[in-house]
DNA sequence: TTGTATGCGTTATCAT
DNA sequence: ATGATAACGCATACAA
């Protein structure tokens, strides 16, 4: 067998071929200090001759920057994620940087062996959407040792971050509203709404009502309810439990289950508000299956837009979150950070879109 | 309170405090060597005390190992590179490894530079959606220093790397049968069929028809519609090639135009067969747009899997890609290589599925 | 403008 | 089993 030998050129190699000193070399190969355009060219000959590639890990080492930034995502699978990851990568690329990925599965625990491999691997920013807002010392420690971190979907509370996430209770309280306006009253939600730390259930709808919780401080599943709370607070009407499906978990089992509890209901509801892309899905196949009409049987309003919902008939009226945008952004936000610019932390809302399809309707007099 | 150390620790201060030689430290923190319990634990918990991390750079640049992988995929956004990301991810998680995500947009100079950024970052292997299958010379380059490719989804024709594939030919060749053996005769295929290198399109018909042409010199698409051309020789039907809408790029606007064409053709085709999720996706706006029913007014089968077709009534019969399984496959497969493992180049091709969900029926007497 | 020498943080090679 | 020291490939004071 032919014996594979990286046969690694470096610029000592380089620098003795075109017969300069190897500080020269690297001022030339690595586009900083001063030279001779004749002796540019020598070099740079030398270099493409016997295939000279520079040697990050070792630039890296010594400039302490590795032009690289870590993203910790949820799961890169989802369509949430998948389309901010494309945001960051083309950005990263347009200043050359590479982007370190790994998923959290939105667990703590994989969230921390993740932060801790990409500090270790001297990533120069973080870009995180964390699995716990509450209590985060990796990301507290992150800042403090000057390592940016840019939270994206969520932020942390009293984190001296960025962060690029959205209105998600003002775009939830519209679409509530506009169910009301056409003259639905009872109005089914199915959301992840894991965890609220200060608190059961009951005590959150107390705490919206009073006015004395910060959304700020939520996951997006509670903004988002905390919207529909607000929108029927507005319209003066009374909150039923039984019509949010809290499905505990991120699991489509469980949304599916929960649907299908909602959509059995013996004073069924006229109208469903799913709080993101996997709800969304859940409860499409469980509309399916019971073989439920939109909107004459029930009205339909997502979060998240998923590709089916353009193309059913009728469409599927949804928030539409500009994914790609917020990675971008966030992207923007570190590399600004890694450049030096220093400010107060950065809260970047932006705002979605609603795309309106026609899976609304009033509902039927029964 | 907690006392952390926004300074950079060393082995040099852990090994101080430790009362112990750099290289003792060295030993213990870093896994190698021997050493007494008792001075590992001392060593351990200065490391602990100063909040010591190791630097994988310095670590890299001697041992010539990133423990990092480099994946070129085509589009991170779509669901078929993002679930193969996620195979890809977990198992180089499993194995301590990172992953360096780059989107090349099947374009060979995005390609080429996303491979030499990868190789300048180290990594310590390549997973890559290849965008030219018949010249690559930068993959050639990389195997020949050592740097373990594994192509994913195409092969390039004459690399000495391992890929991992389906069997595109054959998962395609057993839709059109299927719909020919209830009754269709003429059946459309939209594809993107974008460069065949050997020819213009007559001459790959002719190439199919004599069997003169290697499935695996092509893209899958081409692979797909060899199947489709096999199955119509096998059945003895005539091929028209108006039947075949080639979308020539990777565009949903293309593929809604040539959709439509056909669904307008003046005699149209009773059944559809769309090559990948884009076309599908494409496919589905236009036969919603055009108000035609599935099965009764047009058959549909599917290349790729995407979760509206499971809810949608009828369900879409579609063939399923074991995506995150080639992910996983392509990441076993590069790490065993980087682990030294010789031998030939594999060529994994796994075995789709195929989804029956009731989107096909005879065609209708007209 | 160019060369010399040193250091980045770690592992590897020797001694002891 | 441990310690001194030399690499790894490059960037950067500083000297020339």
């Amino acid at each position: 067998m032919a014996d594979k030998r990286p046969d690694k050129i470096t610029i000592a190699e380089v620098a003795k071929l075109a017969g300069v000193s190897t500080a020269t070399a690297g001022r030339v190969l690595g586009g900083y200090g001063y030279s001779r355009q004749e002796i540019k060219e020598k070099v740079r000959e030398s270099a493409e001759k016997l295939g000279y590639r520079p040697n990050l890990l070792a630039r890296g080492l010594i400039t302490g920057k590795t032009m690289t930034i870590g993203v910790v995502a949820g799961d890169i699978q989802s369509p949430f994620y998948a389309s901010i990851m494309r945001g960051v990568a083309d950005i990263a690329r347009a200043s050359g940087f590479g982007v370190l990925l790994t998923n959290s599965d939105e667990r703590l625990d994989r969230e921390l062996e993740a932060v801790q491999l990409l500090r270790e691997k001297q990533v120069d920013g973080l870009i995180i959407a964390p699995s716990d807002i509450v209590r985060s010392p990796h990301l507290h420690s992150a800042i403090k040792d000057g390592c940016p971190v840019v939270m994206i979907d969520r932020a942390v509370v009293n984190l001296a971050a960025d962060s690029v996430t959205v209105d998600n209770r003002a775009a939830s309280r519209e679409c509530i509203a506009r169910l009301i306006a056409v003259g639905h009253r009872r109005i089914g939600m199915v959301a992840e709404l894991e965890r609220w730390e200060h608190g059961d259930f009951d005590e959150f709808i107390r705490c919206v009502l009073d006015d004395t919780v910060d959304p700020a401080s939520l996951f997006p599943s509670w903004q988002r309810l905390f919207g529909y709370f607000e929108a029927h607070r507005d319209a003066g009407l009374p909150i039923d439990k039984t019509l949010v499906g809290r499905v505990g978990v991120y699991s489509a089992e469980v949304a599916r289950k929960e649907t299908h509890r909602l959509l059995q209901l013996p004073e069924r509801p006229t109208a469903l508000f799913t709080a993101d892309g996997l709800m969304s899905a859940a409860a499409m196949e469980v509309i399916a299956a019971l073989d439920l009409s939109i909107p004459s049987d029930l009205s339909l309003i997502c979060f998240d837009d998923l590709d089916w919902m353009s193309f059913l008939k009728p469409g599927i009226s949804a928030v539409v979150q500009p994914l790609t945008d917020m990675g971008e952004a966030a992207a923007r936000l570190v590399l600004a950070r890694i450049n030096g610019e220093g400010g107060e932390p950065q809260r970047l809302a932006l705002t979605p879109e609603f795309a309106d399809r026609g899976s609304v309707a009033p509902p039927r007099i029964s």
